[in-house]
DNA sequence: CAACCATATAACTGCATGCTCATACGAGCA
DNA sequence: TGCTCGTATGAGCATGCAGTTATATGGTTG
């Protein structure tokens, strides 16, 4: 079986509609808040209400979203549930998109300070 | 000047909405679709809305957007605008998800062929 | 100048979705 | 059994935005 390298480039519509769904999942920041609350450690779904300042309600559905994409895992245990980094790649893409993003503003900047 | 790592554990809130607007860009099929015609080099408009498919409006829209978030460069020749990949990293961005998609429908696959 | 081509823009519509409020479910405990 | 806590879910609202249609802009050619 000929098997190129993964490309961009040679994809259907259809599998583009897939990544963008992906990417529609970290374009929101509160989701991103959420991932960032559990970048050190799994935690319930209180504790991540305090650590966003967002509704119940809110974070619940959140994370119901990215646990289906699994990009969460989710845990019973007792009466909390323990939600965890299942997929932790979306830290490698956040850590690309914010170097950049960081690169570009010191470049602006720069231009205010010659 | 101390200098961590730029990780996605400390963003202020209104660094994450950034970081967010940046996905929101590669959230639209569209817009991917227009990136993946980039890919192998610039194209003015009317090439990007045959290879698309999209309406002109749409395409000039969407590329307006790609140029403001300097994904894209703009440049002019003749009567024609001229648009290129400008920020190689989105390709860097895509092959992580799609690797990543592509191996989960994988595994999900072999439950079917056991 | 007039006609035309390539691109951008403005007004509008429809749909998706984030947020809130209220409520339901389910587990532990009195 | 009844109560409370933690979590999930459904309805309704508001906003954002992709897409279309129509038109404006601007450069080229006759």
């Amino acid at each position: 079986m000929p098997r190129k390298k993964l490309s961009p480039a040679d994809l259907s519509p259809q599998a583009l509609e897939l990544v963008a769904a992906r990417f529609k999942l970290l374009a929101e920041p509160m989701r991103l808040r959420l991932l960032q609350a559990l970048h050190d450690g799994e935690r319930n779904v209180t504790q991540l209400v305090e650590a966003t300042g967002a509704t119940q309600a809110n974070v619940s559905k959140h994370l119901g979203l990215l646990c289906d994409a699994g990009i969460l895992r989710r845990r019973k245990d007792g009466m909390h549930v323990i939600y965890a980094i299942a997929d932790p790649m979306v830290f490698e893409l956040c850590t690309l998109v914010c170097t950049r993003l960081h690169a570009d503003l010191e470049r602006k900047a720069a231009h205010f300070a010659p």
